[in-house]
DNA sequence: AAAATGACGCATA
DNA sequence: CTATGCGCCATTT
């Protein structure tokens, strides 16, 4: 897998933000990646949940694209099970999208400013 | 080394 | 708002 140690530190600051979001919140790769300095390398970022996913316990759920879109419950360990734990927080999902992304859209350069 | 893939983003229709 | 195309960047083949 990882060869290189550089870019742990990257997926680190990922792992951060993410478990940083509160509940009934949810935000974009994009957001997450240029929070870190790594704008456009938004898929970076999907990659680095993929790494963490069976190992570090991080709420990917809510972290979806910039369209809403549960692009990575594929991912999960049951493909429904994001979009459970969305609604379960209280966020409305419709056909696999967060419905009023915009307003329960929560930017860590935003609000941890 | 080059091409293909992917949990994306933005522009255009 | 939805659908399609192109571009970005790191990892894999």
């Amino acid at each position: 897998m990882a060869k290189k140690d550089s870019k742990e530190n990257f997926f680190q600051n990922v792992y951060e933000v993410v478990q940083l979001i509160p509940q009934g919140r949810v935000t974009s790769y994009g957001a997450i990646a240029s929070y870190l300095g790594a704008k456009g390398s938004a898929r970076m970022v999907g990659w680095a949940l993929i790494a963490s996913h069976p190992l570090t316990k991080i709420p990917a759920h809510r972290v979806v694209n910039r369209n809403g879109m549960l692009t990575g419950k594929q991912h999960f360990d049951e493909p429904s099970a994001m979009q459970q734990r969305l609604e379960q927080e209280g966020v409305q999902v419709e056909n696999d999208r967060v419905v009023d992304f915009s307003k329960l859209f929560w930017d860590p350069a935003q609000e941890l400013l």
